[in-house]
DNA sequence: GGGTATTCTGGCACTCAGTAACATTTCAGT
DNA sequence: ACTGAAATGTTACTGAGTGCCAGAATACCC
């Protein structure tokens, strides 16, 4: 419940080894074992015939610092999306107020997407075990609801105030986060074709032009 | 794994009560009697205050036999969404294959959002409980992405050939639940709305008008 | 009516995810 | 080296979900 994020600084694993005291490299390289023993194993026997016991022994901890780690099983499975959702959010408040929101939020997504596909050998790992694992797909599911939370609080303020408003702002926020996944799904099923590609093409289809968003809402 | 589902045709509980045998008869009875103490110890205790055995105790059954009518803690939760889902499939099933599909898919929709606001009562008191939920919230984006694999195969083939077809297929598919989805939360948080015609607002300011439709692929 | 096959149920034992409490080790700063 | 703080390990526990098997209830047939 209120469990200090594993990474007090979600950062990427393995820049400035040096920088870190000796007690922050441990807790990196525990965390990367973690994740690498886990997803070896479940590669290897599948998600559900891993026990929490397993990865932990074969990362050479016990279950209990597994579990100070990562919330769940599933969460060691879906990655530095907390990462991710950082980027986002630091892409969505870099963006100056009077940039249409929906262009702004295409580019953020982009750029998320982009981040997405650099280590494609382990994303694409990761998704594939994730959709033979129903309980895995439902966390990652939820946590893109949250990115939903986040977006929206990024539209709303930009739209022209009104009853509705509150609920273009949800409706658009909820689009975006479906066009995103249901891209990297499609992604997923085809061979060698080039995500940000894909996203374009999707994006362009069923974008809403800024031209049909009501003015700017009055700072 | 390969459970039989609990009622072996998906049915709206009451029905025909006494055109169904005696056993069939108290199956759905027993179905009913542990959906109500659920939601009762539920809104009473809250969700995970609530163990199985509790639920099975209140309906006077085992916890085995929960098991046999639910296949999860979560399940009992969201109800007949699968009959929803029936609705829903009949409904695209019933346009004809010349009518637009975006069109089409809007009916269906907003069918399925009508019915889901009969029961406006237990349809609240079941969403209110999940969005204090994070496992319930998480199964339930579960299933509305199953959802999403219907409408897409419904698109796709109404869609012009090409190698971006199933990307759009999907795109769609995604972004119509998502939009019935965040529809549905706002109706929660707003007091008093009509479902309808807030559906109908965020369908009109983000749907893709059929003229801009690729041609119907050829039969 | 009775007898039999089928189906539903209950009870028991079990695996495993996740949590809590406490003791032990390990690192950081002096 | 010494001390406080932080990370880890050990143990024990709750609760979800499953498998197995015996017994009860129902349907079916005569």
């Amino acid at each position: 419940m209120d469990r200090t994020p594993p990474p007090p600084d979600a950062r990427v694993a393995g820049v400035e080894p040096a920088a870190l005291g000796l007690r922050e490299r441990k807790k990196l390289r525990t965390q990367k074992d973690l994740q690498a023993a886990a997803l070896r194993l479940f590669a290897e026997h599948g998600f559900d015939h891993v026990s929490t016991d397993d990865i932990a022994a074969a990362a050479e901890v016990s279950k209990t610092t597994f579990y100070r780690y990562f919330d769940s099983k599933e969460d060691v499975l879906l990655g530095d999306k907390a990462e991710a959702l950082c980027h986002m959010r630091d892409a969505l408040a870099g963006r100056p107020d009077t940039e249409p929101p929906f262009e702004a939020l295409r580019g953020a997504v982009k750029e998320v997407v982009g981040h997405f596909a650099l280590d494609r050998e382990a994303s694409g790992l990761r998704q594939r075990l994730m959709r033979e694992t129903p309980s895995a797909m439902a966390r990652n599911l939820e946590r893109q609801r949250e990115w939903e939370t986040l977006v929206a609080d990024f539209v709303r303020p930009r739209l022209a105030p009104g009853a509705n408003r509150d609920l273009l702002a949800r409706v658009y926020a909820a689009n975006t986060m479906a066009t995103m996944r249901a891209t990297i799904e499609h992604w997923l099923d085809s061979d060698g074709a080039d995500v940000s590609e894909l996203l374009d093409e999707a994006l362009a289809a069923f974008a809403v032009s800024d031209d049909r968003r009501p003015a700017p809402a009055p700072a």
